[in-house]
DNA sequence: TTGTAGGCGTTATCAC
DNA sequence: GTGATAACGCCTACAA
C-alpha cells in the first residue's frame, strides 16, 4: 500500500520542465514542441501517472460523470438501456453513476435535489414522477437532461419508442384475430407513455368501431402481481373479456399465470399481447405476442444525445421516437389453443 | 441557464464571516457557536448551496464514488445485486459508478488499469479474469477492493454464494429422485465459483457412490444458448444422461428448451436442477428446481464490507459465503411428469 | 514553444 | 470561536 500519487509536478521535475508544459504535452495541445511531448508521455507511462479528476474537474467545471436516474435496473428493458448508454459513455470516456428511485417520486425527487454540475456533467432520466419541480430545478442549474422511455412535456431532449402506434398495432392484431371485448391493463395514469399506449388502444378500438368499455381498462401497477390481480378483477365483471393488451410484458405475464390458474385456454380462447419483448416472452407457455422495444438503442441514442447537449451549450432540443415491431406469438393466435 | 454556482464564498460573504467558519458550520465541527452554525445553515438553505464534490475530493483526498465491475447487467442476479450495493451505498451518501466488463478479461484489465485513488474510493468486484495482474495493481494503488460472486485467490475481502454446498444439495436431489447419470453443464475452468459448484457435483456423486463420468461434464460459456448446445451434444452421448445440474439457471433454461424439443418429458423422464432462482423459474413449464442465491443481500454486505475498508485503512480481509436453498419445484421431480 | 502565476471550491493549520 | 492562509492537482491566461 504505497499511496504515492504520481502528479505532474513529478513528471515536470524530473524532466526539468514546467508544469503547464507537462499539462500541454498530455493533453496534446497544438502548441507543444513534438520532442517534449514525446519526452512527457515516455515520462508518464514510465511512471504510471495518472490524472486525478478532481483536480482536473474542479479547474475545468466537468467531472466526465454522466448520471442515469431511473426506477429499477432488475428487469429487462432497463438493464438493457443501461447497457446501450454504458457502451457509448465508455468509448466517450464518461463514467455513468447510477440512481434507482424504485418508481418513488419522493426518491427521485431527493435524489435529483442533491445532483449538482459540479459532480455531472449530464443526465439521463426516465422519471416517475407528476411533478417537475425538481426537475425544472436541474436544468435551470444548467444541467443538461435527456428523458428515456418515460417521459413527460417538458422542452427538453427525448428518447423514445412509439408507444402509440405499437399499442394500436397490438390491438388491432387481437381484433383481427376475432377478439371483441379487449381489455387494457395498465399503469398510473399520470405517466407519458402510459397515457400514449393507451391511446393507441383506445384508437386502434374506434378504427375498427369497436365500442369502449371504460370498465375493461385497469390502472394499476406495473409489476407481475398487478397483473395477476388485474385479471382477477376483470373477471369478476358480468361480460367478461376475451383478451388483454397489457402495458408491459410483466403484467401480461401476470395475467396469463392467472389464466391458466382459472383454466383457461390462452391463444384459442383468450387472447394476451404485452409490450417489451423480454426475452422471457420466448419461454413461457403460450409463448407471448408482444411489442419490441429497442431497449439497447434507446440506451444508446439518449447517451448520444446527451454527450452533444453536453458539448454544446445550447443545442436546441429534439425529440427521437424509435419504430417498435409487433412480434405475433402464441398467445395470441386461436388456431394453436391447444399448447399450453 | 444561469450556470450560477453558490459556494461557501457567497455564504462568507452575506454573512460577513470567514470562509472557514463556514466551512466547519457546513461540516458540524465542534469548534462553531451553535448560532453562528444555525446562521449558516439557514443561508445555505438560502441561497441553495450544495457542496462542490470535486473540491471536496480534492482537498480531502477521497471522491464518494465506489466502482462496480461485473460482466453484465442484463440478468437477475447482477441487477439485484447491483439494487443491493446502491441501497447502502446510497444510504453513505456514496455514489456507484458501473463499468461493465462484458465477461471479456481484457476489458475488465482496460478498465481497471485506467482507475486511480483520485476517481474512486473503492472498488466492487465480480471478476472474469484468469490472470489477476490488473487486480494487484489497483490493490497496490491502495485503492480498497472487494469481491463477490465470482472471486480468486487473492487476499482480498469476498462476499459469495456457498457454491459447494449448493451444488452438494441440488445433486444429491437428483439423486434421490432416482436420477443416476446426472451431467453438468458449466461454465470456463477457471473460474472460481464453477469450480466450486463443480466439486459439490463430484462430491455428491461419490458421497452416493455414483460412478464419476467425465464426458457427462461440459464446460462452455453461461448463456441460454450455450446450455442449449451442452445439451443437445449429451443426447448424442451412446450413454445418454437422465438428468442434467446447470451451473445457472440460464443454461438450465436452454437445456429444458432443447429437451422440449426433442420432446423429452423434463421431470418424468428427465431431471433438470439449475442455479440462482432466476424469477422466471416458477414462469417456465415445468417449473424449475434450482439453489436459490441471496443477490440483494450479497449487494448489500459487500458494499458494507467496502465501506469498511474505506474508513479503516488496513482491516482485514474477511470472506462472507452466504447459505443457498434448494428450491424444489416440477423439473427434478418424477411423479409430475405430465405437466409441461 | 515554454514558463509564471493565479484560480477552481474546499479543507486544514495555524494564529489570534 | 474565528479568521487568514496555504495546500490539493490541474488548467489557462499572460508574459517571455
Amino acid at each position: 500500500m504505497l499511496r504515492q500519487t504520481i502528479t505532474i509536478k513529478d513528471i515536470a521535475r524530473e524532466l526539468n520542465i514546467s508544469v503547464s508544459t507537462v499539462s500541454r504535452a498530455l493533453r496534446d495541445t497544438f502548441d507543444v514542441s513534438p520532442e517534449t511531448k514525446h519526452l512527457v508521455l515516455e515520462k508518464a507511462k514510465e511512471l504510471k501517472y495518472k490524472p486525478n479528476f478532481n483536480a482536473r474537474g474542479l479547474s475545468q467545471g466537468r467531472t466526465n460523470n454522466i448520471g442515469i436516474i431511473l426506477p429499477f435496473i432488475t428487469n429487462y428493458y432497463f438493464s438493457t438501456v443501461i447497457t446501450g448508454i454504458q457502451k457509448i459513455a465508455y468509448e466517450f470516456n464518461y463514467n455513468i453513476i447510477l440512481y434507482l428511485t424504485n418508481d418513488s417520486e419522493e426518491r427521485e425527487s431527493l435524489i435529483m435535489s442533491n445532483l449538482t454540475l459540479s459532480g455531472l456533467d449530464g443526465i439521463l432520466i426516465s422519471t416517475c414522477a407528476s411533478n417537475y419541480d425538481h426537475i425544472h430545478e436541474v436544468i435551470d442549474k444548467g444541467i443538461p437532461v435527456v428523458f428515456f422511455d418515460r417521459t413527460n412535456n417538458l422542452d427538453a431532449s427525448k428518447v423514445v419508442q412509439d408507444d402509440y402506434n405499437g399499442a394500436f398495432e397490438a390491438t388491432a392484431h387481437l381484433i383481427s384475430q376475432g377478439f371483441m371485448n379487449i381489455a387494457h391493463i395498465t399503469g398510473p395514469k399520470d405517466q407519458m407513455f402510459t397515457q400514449n399506449r393507451l391511446n393507441g388502444y383506445l384508437n386502434a378500438l374506434e378504427h375498427h368501431r369497436i365500442p369502449i368499455r371504460k370498465e375493461l381498462i385497469i390502472h394499476n401497477g406495473f409489476s407481475q402481481e398487478c397483473g395477476a390481480d388485474d385479471l382477477k378483477n376483470l373477471m369478476e365483471e358480468t361480460n367478461k373479456p376475451d383478451a388483454i393488451f397489457a402495458v408491459n410484458d410483466r403484467k401480461a405475464i401476470g395475467a396469463m399465470v392467472q389464466l391458466k390458474k382459472l383454466n383457461i385456454q390462452i391463444g384459442r380462447d383468450f387472447g394476451v399481447v404485452g409490450f417489451t419483448n423480454d426475452p422471457i416472452c420466448t419461454l413461457i407457455t403460450p409463448t407471448l405476442t408482444t411489442v419490441s422495444e429497442s431497449a439497447f438503442d434507446i440506451g444508446r441514442i439518449a447517451c448520444e444525445l446527451l454527450l452533444k447537449h453536453i458539448q454544446k451549450d445550447n443545442l436546441p432540443s429534439t425529440e427521437e421516437i424509435l419504430p417498435g415491431e409487433l412480434i405475433i406469438r402464441e398467445s395470441s393466435i386461436r388456431s394453436t389453443g391447444d399448447l399450453q
